[in-house]
RNA sequence: GGACGGGUGGGUGAGUGGCUAAAACCAGCAGACUGUAAAUCUGCCGCUCCUUGCGGGCUACGGAGGUUCGAAUCCUCCCCCGUCCA
Protein backbone atom coordinates (compact mmCIF):
# COMPACT_ATOMS: atom_id res chain seq x y z
CA UNK A 1 0.00 0.00 0.00
CA UNK A 2 1.35 3.55 -1.52
CA UNK A 3 2.64 5.74 1.70
CA UNK A 4 0.00 8.46 0.51
CA UNK A 5 -3.08 6.09 0.80
CA UNK A 6 -2.69 5.47 4.28
CA UNK A 7 -3.47 9.85 4.47
CA UNK A 8 -6.62 9.60 2.41
CA UNK A 9 -7.93 6.68 4.98
CA UNK A 10 -8.23 9.38 7.18
CA UNK A 11 -9.92 12.08 4.74
CA UNK A 12 -12.43 9.77 3.53
CA UNK A 13 -14.47 6.30 4.62
CA UNK A 14 -13.67 3.13 2.62
CA UNK A 15 -15.44 3.19 -0.41
CA UNK A 16 -17.97 -0.13 0.33
CA UNK A 17 -18.76 1.79 3.77
CA UNK A 18 -19.60 5.37 1.87
CA UNK A 19 -21.39 3.57 -0.74
CA UNK A 20 -23.65 1.24 1.73
CA UNK A 21 -24.24 4.58 3.21
CA UNK A 22 -25.66 6.55 0.29
CA UNK A 23 -27.34 3.79 -1.11
CA UNK A 24 -30.01 3.89 1.72
CA UNK A 25 -33.30 5.13 0.50
CA UNK A 26 -31.98 5.70 -2.63
CA UNK A 27 -34.86 4.96 -5.88
CA UNK A 28 -31.64 4.45 -8.14
CA UNK A 29 -28.57 5.24 -9.20
CA UNK A 30 -27.55 5.46 -12.48
CA UNK A 31 -25.07 4.15 -12.84
CA UNK A 32 -24.25 2.45 -9.34
CA UNK A 33 -21.03 1.47 -11.24
CA UNK A 34 -19.99 4.70 -12.00
CA UNK A 35 -20.79 6.25 -8.62
CA UNK A 36 -18.70 3.19 -7.25
CA UNK A 37 -15.66 4.52 -9.53
CA UNK A 38 -16.23 8.03 -8.45
CA UNK A 39 -15.92 7.11 -5.03
CA UNK A 40 -12.57 5.08 -5.39
CA UNK A 41 -10.82 7.73 -7.57
CA UNK A 42 -11.84 10.49 -5.20
CA UNK A 43 -10.60 8.10 -2.66
CA UNK A 44 -7.20 7.44 -3.87
CA UNK A 45 -6.79 11.52 -5.01
CA UNK A 46 -8.06 13.02 -2.10
CA UNK A 47 -10.63 14.94 -3.69
CA UNK A 48 -14.32 14.90 -2.69
CA UNK A 49 -16.96 14.46 -5.19
CA UNK A 50 -18.94 17.25 -6.28
CA UNK A 51 -22.88 16.32 -5.16
CA UNK A 52 -25.30 18.94 -6.98
CA UNK A 53 -29.41 19.76 -5.75
CA UNK A 54 -30.90 22.20 -7.71
CA UNK A 55 -34.66 23.82 -6.84
CA UNK A 56 -36.76 26.57 -8.07
CA UNK A 57 -36.71 28.77 -5.61
CA UNK A 58 -41.08 28.24 -5.59
CA UNK A 59 -41.82 27.14 -2.51
CA UNK A 60 -40.64 29.19 0.67
CA UNK A 61 -42.60 26.51 2.78
CA UNK A 62 -40.85 23.36 3.23
CA UNK A 63 -41.90 20.36 4.05
CA UNK A 64 -40.56 16.46 5.01
CA UNK A 65 -41.22 15.52 1.27
CA UNK A 66 -38.45 18.31 0.62
CA UNK A 67 -36.50 16.80 3.33
CA UNK A 68 -35.86 13.53 1.47
CA UNK A 69 -33.43 14.38 -1.01
CA UNK A 70 -31.81 17.20 1.33
CA UNK A 71 -31.12 14.63 3.58
CA UNK A 72 -29.43 12.55 0.78
CA UNK A 73 -27.15 15.80 0.39
CA UNK A 74 -26.66 15.81 3.82
CA UNK A 75 -25.11 12.34 3.50
CA UNK A 76 -22.89 12.80 0.99
CA UNK A 77 -21.80 16.18 2.95
CA UNK A 78 -21.27 13.80 6.21
CA UNK A 79 -18.67 11.65 4.11
CA UNK A 80 -16.41 14.38 3.27
CA UNK A 81 -17.64 15.34 -0.28
CA UNK A 82 -18.96 18.91 -1.42
CA UNK A 83 -22.79 19.55 -1.51
CA UNK A 84 -23.62 22.30 -4.06
CA UNK A 85 -26.95 23.21 -3.30
CA UNK A 86 -28.28 25.36 -6.14
CA UNK A 87 -31.04 27.64 -6.30
CA UNK A 88 -32.53 27.85 -9.75
CA UNK A 89 -33.29 31.66 -9.97
CA UNK A 90 -32.76 32.00 -13.94
CA UNK A 91 -34.53 28.83 -14.38
CA UNK A 92 -37.06 29.47 -11.92
CA UNK A 93 -38.14 32.04 -15.02
CA UNK A 94 -38.91 29.66 -17.35
CA UNK A 95 -40.27 27.46 -15.13
CA UNK A 96 -39.97 23.60 -14.87
CA UNK A 97 -42.78 21.53 -16.28
CA UNK A 98 -42.05 18.48 -14.98
CA UNK A 99 -45.06 16.69 -13.67
CA UNK A 100 -46.95 19.55 -14.46
CA UNK A 101 -50.07 19.20 -16.31
CA UNK A 102 -50.51 22.72 -17.82
CA UNK A 103 -47.34 25.60 -18.10
CA UNK A 104 -46.46 27.29 -15.07
CA UNK A 105 -46.20 30.96 -14.54
CA UNK A 106 -43.05 31.96 -14.69
CA UNK A 107 -41.44 34.00 -11.01
CA UNK A 108 -40.61 37.26 -11.10
CA UNK A 109 -36.81 38.41 -9.99
CA UNK A 110 -37.77 39.88 -6.97
CA UNK A 111 -40.34 37.07 -5.56
CA UNK A 112 -37.40 34.46 -6.50
CA UNK A 113 -35.22 36.57 -4.66
CA UNK A 114 -37.28 36.72 -1.45
CA UNK A 115 -38.03 32.67 -1.94
CA UNK A 116 -34.55 32.05 -2.17
CA UNK A 117 -33.40 33.38 1.15
CA UNK A 118 -36.41 31.40 2.91
CA UNK A 119 -35.48 28.26 0.92
CA UNK A 120 -31.72 28.89 2.83
CA UNK A 121 -32.99 29.61 5.84
CA UNK A 122 -34.72 26.41 5.98
CA UNK A 123 -32.39 24.01 4.30
CA UNK A 124 -29.89 25.02 6.87
CA UNK A 125 -31.96 22.61 9.60
CA UNK A 126 -30.51 20.17 7.54
CA UNK A 127 -27.74 21.09 6.13
CA UNK A 128 -24.17 22.38 7.73
CA UNK A 129 -24.32 25.99 6.33
CA UNK A 130 -20.71 26.20 6.98
CA UNK A 131 -19.88 23.37 4.17
CA UNK A 132 -22.38 23.80 1.56
CA UNK A 133 -21.78 25.71 -1.49
CA UNK A 134 -24.47 27.88 -2.46
CA UNK A 135 -24.70 29.13 -6.15
CA UNK A 136 -27.21 30.67 -8.43
CA UNK A 137 -27.38 29.34 -12.03
CA UNK A 138 -28.26 33.32 -12.63
CA UNK A 139 -24.35 33.08 -12.88
CA UNK A 140 -23.73 31.55 -16.13
CA UNK A 141 -27.01 30.84 -17.45
CA UNK A 142 -27.76 34.69 -17.13
CA UNK A 143 -24.11 35.34 -19.18
CA UNK A 144 -24.76 32.85 -21.98
CA UNK A 145 -25.26 34.64 -25.60
CA UNK A 146 -27.65 33.66 -27.55
CA UNK A 147 -25.04 31.95 -29.39
CA UNK A 148 -24.57 29.87 -26.91
CA UNK A 149 -27.87 29.49 -26.03
CA UNK A 150 -28.33 27.80 -29.88
CA UNK A 151 -24.88 25.79 -29.37
CA UNK A 152 -26.45 24.06 -26.26
CA UNK A 153 -30.07 23.18 -28.04
CA UNK A 154 -27.96 21.48 -31.00
CA UNK A 155 -26.70 19.54 -28.71
CA UNK A 156 -29.86 17.49 -28.00
CA UNK A 157 -32.90 16.23 -30.60
CA UNK A 158 -36.35 17.07 -30.44
CA UNK A 159 -37.57 13.37 -30.10
CA UNK A 160 -35.89 12.72 -27.45
CA UNK A 161 -37.21 15.31 -25.42
CA UNK A 162 -40.80 14.79 -26.24
CA UNK A 163 -40.11 11.23 -24.66
CA UNK A 164 -40.85 12.92 -21.63
CA UNK A 165 -44.06 11.40 -19.92
CA UNK A 166 -45.38 15.50 -19.50
CA UNK A 167 -44.77 16.51 -23.09
CA UNK A 168 -46.09 13.53 -24.24
CA UNK A 169 -48.83 13.26 -22.56
CA UNK A 170 -49.74 17.11 -23.08
CA UNK A 171 -49.10 16.63 -26.75
CA UNK A 172 -52.02 14.47 -27.12
CA UNK A 173 -54.03 15.76 -24.55
CA UNK A 174 -53.96 18.99 -27.05
CA UNK A 175 -52.47 20.69 -23.95
CA UNK A 176 -50.29 23.96 -25.07
CA UNK A 177 -46.77 23.60 -24.72
CA UNK A 178 -44.05 26.51 -24.62
CA UNK A 179 -41.28 26.80 -26.85
CA UNK A 180 -38.97 27.61 -23.72
CA UNK A 181 -40.36 24.91 -21.78
CA UNK A 182 -38.26 22.62 -23.70
CA UNK A 183 -35.05 24.64 -22.62
CA UNK A 184 -35.77 23.40 -18.99
CA UNK A 185 -34.40 20.56 -19.10
CA UNK A 186 -31.29 21.87 -21.35
CA UNK A 187 -30.20 24.64 -18.81
CA UNK A 188 -30.32 22.36 -16.14
CA UNK A 189 -28.14 20.21 -17.88
CA UNK A 190 -26.21 23.15 -18.55
CA UNK A 191 -26.09 23.44 -14.64
CA UNK A 192 -24.41 20.58 -14.31
CA UNK A 193 -21.82 21.37 -17.31
CA UNK A 194 -20.78 25.05 -14.93
CA UNK A 195 -20.58 22.84 -11.59
CA UNK A 196 -19.15 20.29 -13.37
CA UNK A 197 -21.18 17.73 -11.32
CA UNK A 198 -20.17 14.34 -10.31
CA UNK A 199 -23.38 13.55 -9.20
CA UNK A 200 -26.74 15.39 -9.42
CA UNK A 201 -29.63 14.36 -6.99
CA UNK A 202 -33.07 14.83 -7.36
CA UNK A 203 -36.74 13.13 -6.76
CA UNK A 204 -37.66 10.07 -9.21
CA UNK A 205 -40.07 12.55 -11.37
CA UNK A 206 -36.50 14.28 -12.21
CA UNK A 207 -34.73 11.58 -13.74
CA UNK A 208 -35.51 12.75 -17.38
CA UNK A 209 -33.53 15.83 -16.53
CA UNK A 210 -30.97 14.27 -15.12
CA UNK A 211 -30.37 12.18 -17.39
CA UNK A 212 -30.01 14.90 -19.90
CA UNK A 213 -27.44 16.12 -17.89
CA UNK A 214 -25.53 13.46 -18.17
CA UNK A 215 -25.61 13.59 -22.17
CA UNK A 216 -24.97 17.26 -22.28
CA UNK A 217 -21.75 17.05 -19.71
CA UNK A 218 -20.37 14.41 -22.17
CA UNK A 219 -21.18 16.77 -25.70
CA UNK A 220 -19.00 19.10 -23.59
CA UNK A 221 -16.21 17.34 -22.79
CA UNK A 222 -17.04 16.44 -19.02
CA UNK A 223 -17.04 12.76 -17.43
CA UNK A 224 -20.70 12.09 -17.28
CA UNK A 225 -22.34 12.68 -13.81
CA UNK A 226 -24.20 10.26 -11.57
CA UNK A 227 -27.88 10.56 -12.01
CA UNK A 228 -29.24 9.90 -8.21
CA UNK A 229 -32.69 9.82 -7.45
CA UNK A 230 -35.02 9.49 -4.34
CA UNK A 231 -38.38 8.10 -3.84
CA UNK A 232 -40.91 10.49 -3.48
CA UNK A 233 -42.63 11.07 -0.28
CA UNK A 234 -46.04 10.33 -0.08
CA UNK A 235 -47.97 12.21 2.54
CA UNK A 236 -49.99 11.63 5.51
CA UNK A 237 -53.06 11.04 3.62
CA UNK A 238 -51.26 7.89 2.32
CA UNK A 239 -51.82 7.90 -1.03
CA UNK A 240 -50.55 11.08 -2.40
CA UNK A 241 -47.12 12.90 -3.16
CA UNK A 242 -46.38 15.04 -0.03
CA UNK A 243 -47.53 18.51 -1.03
CA UNK A 244 -48.58 22.28 0.79
CA UNK A 245 -51.60 22.24 -1.71
CA UNK A 246 -53.00 18.38 -0.94
CA UNK A 247 -52.62 19.75 2.88
CA UNK A 248 -51.12 16.45 3.29
CA UNK A 249 -47.60 17.62 4.32
CA UNK A 250 -45.45 18.20 7.47
CA UNK A 251 -43.79 21.68 7.82
CA UNK A 252 -40.30 21.68 8.79
CA UNK A 253 -41.22 24.62 10.80
CA UNK A 254 -43.88 23.73 12.24
CA UNK A 255 -44.43 24.25 15.94
CA UNK A 256 -42.78 19.73 17.62
CA UNK A 257 -46.44 19.62 18.70
CA UNK A 258 -48.30 19.83 15.41
CA UNK A 259 -45.64 17.62 13.32
CA UNK A 260 -46.12 15.48 16.14
CA UNK A 261 -50.04 15.03 15.97
CA UNK A 262 -49.91 14.77 12.22
CA UNK A 263 -46.64 12.06 12.07
CA UNK A 264 -48.56 9.79 14.41
CA UNK A 265 -52.28 9.74 12.13
CA UNK A 266 -50.16 8.21 9.50
CA UNK A 267 -50.75 4.46 8.69
CA UNK A 268 -48.78 2.29 9.89
CA UNK A 269 -47.67 0.67 6.70
CA UNK A 270 -46.10 4.21 5.50
CA UNK A 271 -44.53 4.54 8.74
CA UNK A 272 -41.71 2.02 7.41
CA UNK A 273 -40.92 4.53 4.39
CA UNK A 274 -40.87 7.42 6.83
CA UNK A 275 -38.07 5.32 8.78
CA UNK A 276 -36.18 4.91 5.39
CA UNK A 277 -36.30 8.31 3.69
CA UNK A 278 -36.91 10.83 6.71
CA UNK A 279 -34.48 9.05 9.88
CA UNK A 280 -30.96 7.68 10.13
CA UNK A 281 -31.75 4.47 10.99
CA UNK A 282 -30.01 1.61 9.13
CA UNK A 283 -32.02 -0.89 6.63
CA UNK A 284 -31.37 -3.42 9.37
CA UNK A 285 -32.57 -1.77 12.15
CA UNK A 286 -35.79 -1.29 10.02
CA UNK A 287 -36.37 -4.35 9.26
CA UNK A 288 -35.77 -5.35 12.45
CA UNK A 289 -38.54 -3.10 14.06
CA UNK A 290 -41.01 -4.09 10.98
CA UNK A 291 -40.61 -8.24 12.51
CA UNK A 292 -41.34 -7.01 16.00
CA UNK A 293 -43.98 -5.35 15.40
CA UNK A 294 -45.33 -8.36 13.10
CA UNK A 295 -44.36 -10.58 15.48
CA UNK A 296 -46.22 -8.92 18.07
CA UNK A 297 -43.61 -7.93 20.43
CA UNK A 298 -43.61 -4.19 19.81
CA UNK A 299 -46.79 -2.26 19.43
CA UNK A 300 -47.09 -0.12 16.10
CA UNK A 301 -48.04 2.93 17.92
CA UNK A 302 -44.80 3.13 20.56
CA UNK A 303 -42.88 2.14 17.21
CA UNK A 304 -45.12 5.40 15.21
CA UNK A 305 -44.33 7.84 18.64
CA UNK A 306 -40.57 6.89 17.97
CA UNK A 307 -40.46 8.08 14.76
CA UNK A 308 -42.10 11.04 14.69
CA UNK A 309 -39.87 12.01 17.94
CA UNK A 310 -36.66 11.11 16.01
CA UNK A 311 -37.83 13.09 13.04
CA UNK A 312 -38.90 16.19 15.45
CA UNK A 313 -35.61 15.93 17.21
CA UNK A 314 -33.76 16.40 13.98
CA UNK A 315 -35.47 20.11 13.58
CA UNK A 316 -36.47 21.10 17.03
CA UNK A 317 -34.24 19.46 19.36
CA UNK A 318 -34.26 16.40 21.15
CA UNK A 319 -35.66 18.34 24.60
CA UNK A 320 -38.50 19.90 22.68
CA UNK A 321 -39.14 16.49 20.74
CA UNK A 322 -39.68 14.60 23.80
CA UNK A 323 -41.70 17.02 25.46
CA UNK A 324 -44.18 16.67 22.04
CA UNK A 325 -44.25 13.34 23.01
CA UNK A 326 -45.28 13.64 26.30
CA UNK A 327 -48.07 15.86 25.07
CA UNK A 328 -49.07 13.37 23.16
CA UNK A 329 -49.00 10.50 25.37
CA UNK A 330 -51.04 12.55 28.20
CA UNK A 331 -53.80 13.81 25.94
CA UNK A 332 -54.37 11.34 23.58
CA UNK A 333 -53.52 8.15 25.16
CA UNK A 334 -54.69 8.84 28.25
CA UNK A 335 -57.32 10.71 27.31
CA UNK A 336 -56.59 13.47 30.36
CA UNK A 337 -56.27 17.54 29.44
CA UNK A 338 -52.60 19.05 28.91
CA UNK A 339 -50.85 20.54 31.60
CA UNK A 340 -50.53 23.24 29.38
CA UNK A 341 -53.39 24.73 26.94
CA UNK A 342 -53.27 28.11 25.86
CA UNK A 343 -55.25 30.75 27.71
CA UNK A 344 -58.10 32.80 26.52
CA UNK A 345 -59.25 35.82 28.65
CA UNK A 346 -62.52 36.94 28.47
CA UNK A 347 -64.03 40.50 30.69
CA UNK A 348 -66.42 39.79 33.31
CA UNK A 349 -69.76 40.55 31.99
CA UNK A 350 -73.42 39.25 32.44
CA UNK A 351 -73.55 36.24 29.90
CA UNK A 352 -71.76 35.08 26.27
CA UNK A 353 -72.76 32.36 24.22
CA UNK A 354 -70.80 29.40 24.37
CA UNK A 355 -70.36 29.65 20.60
CA UNK A 356 -68.89 33.10 20.88
CA UNK A 357 -66.43 32.13 22.81
CA UNK A 358 -65.15 29.52 21.02
CA UNK A 359 -65.12 31.29 17.62
CA UNK A 360 -63.41 33.92 19.38
CA UNK A 361 -60.93 31.79 21.44
CA UNK A 362 -59.98 29.06 18.61
CA UNK A 363 -60.10 31.75 16.25
CA UNK A 364 -62.85 29.44 14.14
CA UNK A 365 -64.05 30.54 10.61
CA UNK A 366 -67.02 31.21 11.08
CA UNK A 367 -69.92 31.60 13.52
CA UNK A 368 -71.84 28.87 11.91
CA UNK A 369 -68.37 26.35 12.31
CA UNK A 370 -68.76 27.16 16.34
CA UNK A 371 -72.64 26.32 15.83
CA UNK A 372 -72.23 23.16 14.21
CA UNK A 373 -69.03 21.86 17.16
CA UNK A 374 -71.77 22.31 19.39
CA UNK A 375 -74.46 20.45 17.99
CA UNK A 376 -72.04 17.47 16.85
CA UNK A 377 -71.18 17.23 20.74
CA UNK A 378 -67.63 17.83 20.50
CA UNK A 379 -67.42 20.90 23.28
CA UNK A 380 -66.92 20.35 26.76
CA UNK A 381 -66.75 22.86 29.73
CA UNK A 382 -64.75 20.97 32.34
CA UNK A 383 -65.71 17.68 31.39
CA UNK A 384 -69.31 18.00 30.62
CA UNK A 385 -70.12 17.97 27.02
CA UNK A 386 -72.57 21.13 25.90
CA UNK A 387 -74.42 20.44 22.80
CA UNK A 388 -76.93 23.55 23.22
CA UNK A 389 -75.67 25.75 20.19
CA UNK A 390 -77.77 28.52 22.36
CA UNK A 391 -75.60 27.90 25.45
CA UNK A 392 -74.92 30.80 27.38
CA UNK A 393 -71.91 30.95 29.93
CA UNK A 394 -72.18 33.10 33.00
CA UNK A 395 -69.46 35.50 33.22
CA UNK A 396 -70.66 37.61 36.45
CA UNK A 397 -67.94 36.30 38.12
CA UNK A 398 -64.18 35.87 38.08
CA UNK A 399 -63.48 32.21 37.27
CA UNK A 400 -61.48 29.41 35.01
CA UNK A 401 -62.66 26.83 32.95
CA UNK A 402 -61.15 24.36 31.09
CA UNK A 403 -62.97 23.82 27.39
CA UNK A 404 -62.41 20.92 24.70
CA UNK A 405 -63.58 21.31 21.64
CA UNK A 406 -62.95 18.06 19.27
CA UNK A 407 -60.17 16.13 20.48
CA UNK A 408 -57.08 17.76 19.92
CA UNK A 409 -58.01 21.43 20.91
CA UNK A 410 -58.33 22.73 24.32
CA UNK A 411 -58.31 26.07 25.71
CA UNK A 412 -58.17 27.40 29.34
CA UNK A 413 -60.97 30.75 30.18
CA UNK A 414 -60.10 32.82 32.34
CA UNK A 415 -63.33 35.50 33.07
CA UNK A 416 -61.80 38.40 34.96
C1' G B 1 -58.41 36.92 -38.61
C1' G B 2 -62.55 33.05 -38.91
C1' A B 3 -65.59 28.80 -36.92
C1' C B 4 -66.85 26.16 -32.74
C1' G B 5 -66.83 24.71 -27.36
C1' G B 6 -66.47 26.38 -22.38
C1' G B 7 -66.17 29.63 -17.48
C1' U B 8 -71.06 26.76 -11.34
C1' G B 9 -69.53 26.36 -4.05
C1' G B 10 -62.01 24.20 -1.73
C1' G B 11 -61.59 20.46 -6.33
C1' U B 12 -64.10 17.44 -10.24
C1' G B 13 -68.82 18.26 -12.18
C1' A B 14 -74.73 18.02 -12.74
C1' G B 15 -78.23 21.56 -13.46
C1' U B 16 -81.58 25.38 -19.49
C1' G B 17 -86.98 30.13 -16.00
C1' G B 18 -89.82 28.88 -9.84
C1' C B 19 -89.88 22.60 -6.05
C1' U B 20 -81.98 25.22 -6.10
C1' A B 21 -77.75 27.45 -0.77
C1' A B 22 -77.67 24.72 -6.00
C1' A B 23 -77.28 16.85 -7.56
C1' A B 24 -73.22 13.48 -7.24
C1' C B 25 -68.27 12.45 -6.07
C1' C B 26 -63.60 14.02 -3.70
C1' A B 27 -61.39 16.90 0.01
C1' G B 28 -62.50 18.95 4.93
C1' C B 29 -64.87 18.96 10.01
C1' A B 30 -67.35 16.34 14.08
C1' G B 31 -69.29 11.83 16.44
C1' A B 32 -68.94 6.25 17.02
C1' C B 33 -65.24 2.33 16.91
C1' U B 34 -59.78 2.31 18.00
C1' G B 35 -53.86 2.59 19.32
C1' U B 36 -55.62 10.60 18.45
C1' A B 37 -54.12 5.31 14.11
C1' A B 38 -55.68 3.38 9.21
C1' A B 39 -60.22 1.17 7.41
C1' U B 40 -65.50 1.41 8.36
C1' C B 41 -70.22 3.64 9.90
C1' U B 42 -73.16 8.25 11.05
C1' G B 43 -73.89 13.43 10.80
C1' C B 44 -72.29 18.18 9.08
C1' C B 45 -70.17 21.02 5.34
C1' G B 46 -71.93 29.95 2.32
C1' C B 47 -72.50 34.00 6.00
C1' U B 48 -75.47 36.01 9.73
C1' C B 49 -79.59 36.88 13.53
C1' C B 50 -82.53 34.82 17.09
C1' U B 51 -87.12 31.99 20.29
C1' U B 52 -81.50 26.71 17.19
C1' G B 53 -86.47 26.03 13.76
C1' C B 54 -88.88 21.49 8.04
C1' G B 55 -87.16 29.66 11.42
C1' G B 56 -85.81 35.00 9.55
C1' G B 57 -82.32 37.94 6.68
C1' C B 58 -78.17 38.41 3.36
C1' U B 59 -74.66 36.78 -0.28
C1' A B 60 -73.45 33.16 -4.34
C1' C B 61 -73.15 30.10 -10.44
C1' G B 62 -66.63 34.88 -15.04
C1' G B 63 -68.12 40.71 -15.09
C1' A B 64 -71.69 44.67 -16.07
C1' G B 65 -76.46 45.77 -17.61
C1' G B 66 -81.48 44.07 -19.18
C1' U B 67 -86.25 40.92 -19.76
C1' U B 68 -89.54 38.70 -15.94
C1' C B 69 -93.95 38.42 -10.39
C1' G B 70 -89.40 35.18 -10.34
C1' A B 71 -82.82 34.03 -13.63
C1' A B 72 -77.06 29.82 -12.59
C1' U B 73 -80.79 29.08 -16.41
C1' C B 74 -83.45 33.97 -21.51
C1' C B 75 -81.24 38.76 -24.05
C1' U B 76 -77.07 42.54 -24.81
C1' C B 77 -72.12 44.04 -24.21
C1' C B 78 -67.43 42.88 -22.05
C1' C B 79 -63.40 39.69 -19.88
C1' C B 80 -60.98 34.94 -19.68
C1' C B 81 -59.81 29.69 -21.31
C1' G B 82 -59.57 25.67 -24.95
C1' U B 83 -60.08 23.28 -29.95
C1' C B 84 -60.07 23.54 -35.17
C1' C B 85 -59.15 26.40 -39.84
C1' A B 86 -55.89 30.25 -41.79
Amino acid sequence: MPPDTKMQHAKFKPVEEQLAYLQKGAAEIIREEELRAKLEKSFATGTPLRAKLGVDPTAPDLHLGHTVVLRKLKHFQDLGHTAIFLIGDFTAMVGDPTGQSETRPPLSREQVKANAKTYLEQVYRILDEKKTEVRYNSEWLGKLSGHDMIKLCAHYRLARMLEREDFRSRLAGNQPIAIHELLYPLLQAYDSVALQADVELGATEQKFNLLIGRDIQREYGQPSQVAFTLPILVGTDGERKMSKSLGNYVGITEPPGEMFGKLMSISDELMWDYFELLTDRTPAEITQLEQQVKGGKAHPMDVKMALAQEIIAGFHGPAAAKKAADHFQQVFRDRKAPEEMPEYVVPLSGKMKLSRIILQGLALPSKAEAERLIKHGAVEIDGAIISNPAHEVDLNKPRTFMLRVGKTKFLRVVVK
